[in-house]
DNA sequence: TCCACCATTCGACATTGTCGAACTGCGTTT
DNA sequence: AAACGCAGTTCGACAATGTCGAATGGTGGA
């Protein structure tokens, strides 16, 4: 989005709500106005305003502040306006009914990998991830994937910014070039795997998602606990998902 | 919220986003400018302001704008700041082990059940609920726990608000003494059941979550189809999601 | 009872948000 | 190829509003 005008007060606003994204404690109108460098009766007027709209909600008790439910609502609106969630949905269903694992669904915003949507699996009962939540690209399966399909001028772009490669897991790739090779092969056979190259313990596999012209827009992926999941689990897993991604390419 | 000064600018902002809650449509500058009654340059500097910050994300090839990502993230941010879903999380993850069915946690809000967090079970494939979706309070049973546990006064001021009671589903009560004794056997046995009193052909077994203070905070669900959930069944899952909801209790 | 501090309100005024006019760009029609 | 229509975007004047310091009210602690 290329700069143009910003309205103040509205852009304060925003950011009286993203300081909810850094605690998980409720905030004073005191507290609110000191983080933002405003006077009180300024972040009480934007506070007061955000609240009636349902966007914070105060807690009679101490008068303290927390983000309010039209936010999960809004959310949710997210996720049905979106053609690719839709298309997807019935696919991570299946997938998730036929290896008990969790399915995600992922776009690339500024270099980073967005959940857009998930799909909990039994068997997967500590994998952490959220929808919202932001994950990098070089280490996890869907992440490489959308790296894979990228055009070179945005991959050399977002690899640049991604520098040092910084080591998260037993497995990780800290050096480009091996990445390099790494996004390769995964062009060839149109799977990425992610084995404990993000979190210790977790194995991910994943396969892009193409719009009709041919630009890689989302991952799906299956992931699970790495003891759980054989070579032949990860072969059928893999077959599956490009399956999948197949599909739902074809109907985007 | 009690009445006070409004921000125009920001509350204009918040209803644009709010434009998209009604349609899974992109919009144009110029339809969200004639959706609000705004000229065309004031919509203009809003919509930017939103989309430079994330809320809104244009398509680069019609210009239309649709919901942005951040609100994914704050929505995420919702769920890890509430203690009632910290808490509860570990509680549904176990129900949707050991039953298989979907798991909600839900709380009033405005006369209204929000789902604030839900987890898939795999056997209720078709159960359409989503995080942040609301729905009514008299013919739910997260809603009828949470009505059953409310102070006198409110419970009146809700159902009144609440006539006529709407028929949905073969076994909707709309006849407000039958809910009110409805209510007074869940306060007695401790759980609320839908037996298709929302949506044919599914069923939900409840209890309500409670502060220390004694107020019904929360209430948390399985669901799924009726077909497939036998009397024995339900008998257990009483006694699961009563044990969960108490200990639940316990810790918030 | 007094004190400290936060929430909330008030009102003056400086700043900004609004919007009509104009410009740019693009697809369609002639 | 030129003209037209309409949407996106920019510009600048100015009226409306958002800002904030001062004041008031409320509450918990000493």
């Amino acid at each position: 989005m290329s700069e143009g005008r910003v309205i103040q007060s509205v852009a304060r606003a925003l950011k009286i709500l993203e300081l909810f994204e850094r605690t998980t404690m409720d905030l004073s109108v005191t507290e609110i106005a000191n983080q933002l460098g405003l006077s009180k009766s300024t972040a009480y007027g934007l506070i007061n305003t955000l609240a009636q709209k349902g966007y914070l909600e105060q807690n009679p008790r101490d008068s303290r502040y927390s983000l309010g439910l039209k936010l999960l609502r809004l959310g949710g609106a997210v996720q049905r306006h979106s053609i690719i969630v839709r298309r997807a949905k019935p696919y991570m269903e299946k997938l998730v009914q036929e290896f008990s694992e969790t399915v995600h669904l992922t776009v690339e915003r500024n270099g980073v990998v967005v959940y857009i949507e998930k799909i909990h699996g039994e068997r997967a009962v500590f994998v952490q991830s959220s929808v919202g939540a932001e994950n990098p690209m070089y280490c996890t399966a869907v992440g490489k994937c959308l790296l894979a399909f990228m055009d070179e001028a945005k991959l050399g772009r977002l690899l640049k910014g991604m520098l040092p490669l910084e080591r998260r897991a037993p497995n990780t790739i800290t050096d480009v070039e091996e990445l390099r090779r790494e996004l390769q092969t995964i062009r060839e056979r149109g799977i990425g795997i992610d084995d404990e190259e993000h979190v210790p313990g977790l194995m991910c596999i994943a396969a892009p998602i193409f719009n009709h012209s041919g630009e890689a827009v989302a991952a799906i992926s299956v992931s699970g606990a790495k003891a759980g999941i054989s070579s032949k689990l990860v072969g059928r897993i893999s077959e599956k998902v490009a399956w999948s991604a197949q599909q739902i390419s074809g109907s985007i």
